[in-house]
DNA sequence: TTTT
DNA sequence: TTTT
């Protein structure tokens, strides 16, 4: 089936610094744990309530994986736009299934939310979030950057808006 | 944690009819199984290539979930934002764990996105979309139905724009 | 038409303290500015490039007017969600049409991303961001508070994922 | 300012044919006139309402500006995701600004959402949706395409999810 | 100017 | 007019 869109939407902060693998090619993969948190008070007992969502969060886009590897600890907050995706695996034969929020390719971003990468306190020199913003696009702008991004006119050239 | 985001949107096709169930409290509870396939051309081989992901949505939103129940069938193509939830659950005394996407409350969205719940065929009637979009945001919708949503002016008065 | 979607979804500083208006029923209406930013490397003269862009933000929905009049100042950053209204006025005898992202009922977001409000510094005590999140969820929050939100089981009962 | 997000979907209409341009460089320019409608039953007078929002899209990403060109007519509904940006001109020696959604570079999205390209009806042969979500894909795909895109394992290899 |  |  075409038309059709998986996306997932986070703004969370890591439960740990991020876990960093290679692929055989040699690429880095890094996974995240994220936790997102809404709190609501109970209708009944009128008491605050909270709840915790952790979520997996798996990095191939190697642009990306660069920058969670080296900007990201555990508590950074940040913001991440991935798709779903569930792969299968055994264990003691038994099948198992693991849901993931996969970055890859085109449409997939992270951005940090704190230029400090607060949290775990033993993180040492990873740089402000500005370098990563400026290297990931880099890498997939397209945008002639010579020419204006915009002409005036448009549809109805007399009454463009 | 505050200042957390958990969002998903999904637009793909259902894979079998709405299952519908109903909470102790009598509300129901439908849940879909909806695909996202994506296409692309192998890089290596230049075949064309194709994965679909299977998606478990369950919608407690009971405005939604009658929606679901009345309009969607097998082969609705929609439109769905909610949340990720994980949920865990025993099979032979081992854990497992369940990923959904969540409908529920407020921020939570079905759109159909065909007119004809195209698909099983064995449907009989349940009517157009434009039913459902109406009974949906009457309960929700805020602006007070008399007064005109906007005033000119705002920020700068002077120079509005 | 049915079918359709209107979203808008921005992290952005705000550029000004909010601005506060009243409808004429007595509901607050709040005009946020809010710069959105990216960088880029010129592909042609490699050196760093920046783009920002303004957006008017309205809020009509009463609670998150009052999370923003209460906790948000110049220089905030926050997440929005909301839709995309263009409206129409007139100046020296001439339309004009201002486009906003407007808060308005159902599937409006605002989300705090700094816990201080930093910015103007002649703030005053406006909270924590938890207060917000919580009070926004409680005039929305649909699910029995008492019941499990999920039961084991579901579609596929023996193979739940 | 980088950890900002300026994003807009829409699923909407066409309410005339693609308007194709072409920029100093060669490449194609396309611009939409989109239709989003709202409907909800007025609280008051209890009657039904409608409003319709009308969007101006931009596509200056090569791989979709020639999806928009080939396949969507007037009447075709899509999945559109893309950034605001604000423009200024002048009209009679008078500042006028508009705000467009543009589709440039990556994190830019055009879906077909009908597969036939319904509407004008003067349309030609456009092909089906397939033809477009293969091509564009190609362009920004990254995972490489003979390793498998998961390994089992994790970042807690025992209990992996 | 779309769509239902 | 924000932010880094």
């Amino acid at each position: 089936m075409s038309g059709s869109v998986n996306k997932v939407i986070l703004i969370g902060n890591l439960g740990a610094d991020p876990e960093v693998r290679s692929l055989p090619s040699g690429s880095p993969v890094v996974n995240l744990r994220i936790a997102t948190s809404e709190r609501w008070r109970d209708r009944n007992t009128g008491e605050q309530r909270e709840r915790t969502e952790w979520h997996r969060v798996v990095i191939f886009n190697e642009g990306l994986a660069k920058v969670a590897q080296n900007y990201l600890r555990k508590g950074s907050k940040v913001y991440i736009e991935g798709q779903l995706q569930t792969r299968k695996w055994e264990k003691d034969g038994q099948d198992q299934y693991t849901t993931e929020i996969v970055l890859q390719g085109f449409n997939s971003t992270l951005t940090m939310l704190d230029g400090r990468g607060e949290g775990s306190g033993e993180s040492g020199s990873y740089g402000n979030q500005g370098s990563y913003g400026g290297s990931r696009q880099v890498e997939n702008r397209q945008r002639p950057s010579s020419a204006p991004a915009f002409e005036p006119g448009g549809m109805d050239d007399d009454i463009p808006f």
